[in-house]
DNA sequence: GGAATAGTGTCTATTAGACACTATATG
DNA sequence: CATATAGTGTCTAATAGACACTATTCC
């Protein structure tokens, strides 16, 4: 216990941020998780996080990109506040409050930017395993419940491709965070319609003998829709599946 | 500024919470406000709020509880985090964390028991005011947005009103939240076919004169659908309104 | 019966979903 | 030509929305 804790107004907790940082690799969702090096419950599995610094950060969002910079060597292409985490109990330094953000990049901006000691675990193992150190573990299911819940009716999904993408790409994306198959010609008219994206005017072709597909990108930032991309009784079609790294 | 603001592990920023606590009065969405005794911004209008205390408090929602008991003297029927607010600059006394929590009571639990010098003051004259004390509009403005947003597609209205309510009753605080006009066919058949609701068993009137309506109340927490209640669309219909004073 | 609100039935325009079909590239 | 994916057209079942209609209470 810490000393620092007297009642009082000039007594403060211990503050952090905490990042789940999500992506797309091989289909599946997977975080970035570390070996904690020192402090509490060194030697094990933690979400990157780090205490606030008055004169580098000035805000939890500028510090949870000052972590993921350290750790993964890149701005992520969105980022959200998830939830505050706080009490006497879940750091054994003291009463500690922490702010958890929910981060998302697509794969091949991090691949090979990625710290030492750090690595991508897909989120299903993860969450089987021997557990995350502190109440990591909660956090990150805040996180996927948070990524599901949204993902179905908004855009968040596209952070999770390239700044330029095409329908397949994405609707692959939307299909892995929300764990179900997209009809293509249903996704595309919802998508289109919405009128989120804009054609880039470029072409790329997925894979080789096959026709190329148009390039998107988002019009806006994150947007939200009225109503939920897909459905729950959508068979998971075999089309469904698209590659990220050809 | 403080001089307890140095660089390192044994630093550690001011944390407070911050209660958006609205609640739904003569068909308009109002908000508990208070004039400042001391501190910064003395005698101005400002959302209530405190530091964290490490003996009294187990969380942050915990301390907005406590918030909420000193000022308004209830538990709220609903109490979510909203966001946080953060950096060097929003309070004068240094680099500040502060976590805004959303809360809704229906009126009648409060009435009566809203501390001296707090009131509630109805939501669109606060956003054309003089404005709020700190950075208050702000998450004033957050507070709305979650309202509005979150409130189209979940029985988050539903704590705006008691825990035994009419289907009208219900649909009017659906109609203050969203702003619009619902069709009482259409959202009665919503509400039912979701399957939140359960019946009481018990009937009242609403107003003299008229047939009775059966009550009911919310079969869990919160719940999301994935559609939205209501439209942009629908004209609001006179017999939309209802009284919650009868 | 009159007034007022609760609650139901019906029609229609919209659309999600399913799926077949055409288009365009490579080899 | 075959192959593979992009993109379009069509049909259907479901339903949101509009609104008319019936039901039940108090005066």
């Amino acid at each position: 216990m810490n000393t620092q804790q007297v009642t009082g107004p000039e007594w403060r907790p211990i503050a952090t941020v905490d990042v789940v940082l999500m992506t797309i690799r091989e289909e599946r969702l997977e975080v970035l998780i570390l070996r904690r090096a020192a402090g509490p419950f060194a030697g094990e599995w933690a979400l990157p996080g780090g205490y606030l610094r008055p004169e580098e950060d000035m805000s939890v969002e500028a510090a949870a990109e000052r972590v993921l910079r350290e750790k993964a060597g890149l701005p992520p292409q969105h980022l959200e506040q998830l939830q505050v985490f706080s009490g006497p109990d879940r750091d054994p330094r003291g009463w500690s409050i922490s702010c958890a953000l929910l981060a998302l990049v697509p794969c091949a901006s991090i691949e090979g930017a990625i710290a030492e000691g750090c690595r991508l675990q897909p989120v299903d193992d993860l969450l089987q395993g021997p557990g995350l150190a502190f109440d990591h573990d909660l956090i990150l299911g805040e996180a996927i419940r948070r990524l599901r819940g949204k993902g179905g009716y908004s855009t968040l999904p596209a952070a999770l491709v390239g700044d330029e993408f095409t329908l397949s790409e994405l609707r692959g994306a939307y299909e892995v965070v929300l764990g179900i198959g997209i009809d293509k010609a249903v996704f595309r008219k919802r998508m289109l319609d919405l009128g989120v994206l804009e054609e880039t005017g470029r072409t790329t072709r997925i894979v080789p003998n096959s026709r190329p597909a148009m390039t998107y990108r988002l019009r806006d930032g994150v947007r939200t829709f009225d109503r939920q991309v897909g459905s729950a009784s959508s068979p998971v079609r075999p089309e469904g599946k698209v590659r990220y790294q050809p």
